[in-house]
DNA sequence: TGTATCGTACGAAAAATATCGTACCTTTGG
DNA sequence: CCAAAGGTACGATATTTTTCGTACGATACA
């Protein structure tokens, strides 16, 4: 069955997707070299398949790209925030009926979560409203 | 290849596995029968796929089972709160680099996220250390 | 007691994701 | 001009995840 998107949201993601737009987030605008070099520096991948990748991401209207050159440059449509914020937000449903203080809690009582992380936060909240 | 898992780290429940893990952390140990009666209330599903499924959560150690009646009953190895502590953990790594309270900001930054929310989180906050 | 009902087991098909091989085009440099 | 290097296109394969059909055992009860 062929994907169909509801409302506006974008189709979610995959693993392997997700790795690309990381890369694409923290290096901007990138060649599907730039971007397969990148991600071989944490695992073997062939670069067909990260071309393929990021060629099915644009064919989803995840990337675009600018084909002006041979070498083919492909960003991001939505902003980084933007589409995190959609991640986060189906993630508060998914696993807390859409509660961010149930999701805070757990955040606190990770010990991983340091005491710095908690005070920052804090700071953050005080500077609300 | 194989699941190879590292460290104690479950292996990641996935899309359909998590639906199921919910009907049980809501309605506690439960037949196949009943998950998948819950499961219909959304969306249409054959009896037996719901069987297979809870089948392989058995078997990736994420439930167990009571097989002392001829209607089996499943029950999560682990707690919810420890599951979704692990799913958190691993969703905060991927999207902030580890960072909570980047998350929060996300979070608060939400629309969906409402006043009462926030006053919630921050009577949490005063509550600690 | 036999037959309809409800259960599990399990292989296999279907669908979704991920990876790769090969063809072929463009650029570069000798 | 030609060959090497490096790019894209794209079908095919591999893998993972999801769904389902069929076989068959136990239970219930007319």
């Amino acid at each position: 069955m062929k994907n169909i998107q509801i409302e506006n949201s974008l189709p979610e993601p995959t693993k392997a997707e997700l790795e690309i737009l990381q890369v694409l987030w923290e290096f901007g605008p990138s060649t599907v070299r730039f971007v397969n070099d990148k991600l071989n520096e944490q695992r073997e991948v062939n670069y067909t398949s990260t071309l393929k990748q990021m060629q099915i991401l644009t064919e989803k209207g995840i990337l675009k790209r600018d084909e002006s050159q041979m070498k083919h440059i492909y960003i991001p449509v939505e902003a980084e925030e933007k589409t995190k914020v959609q991640l986060l937000d189906r993630f508060v449903n998914t696993l807390y009926k859409g509660s961010a203080s149930q999701l805070m809690m757990q955040l606190l009582g990770n010990e991983k979560t340091s005491k710095q992380e908690i005070e920052e936060i804090k700071r953050l909240l005080d500077g609300m409203d």
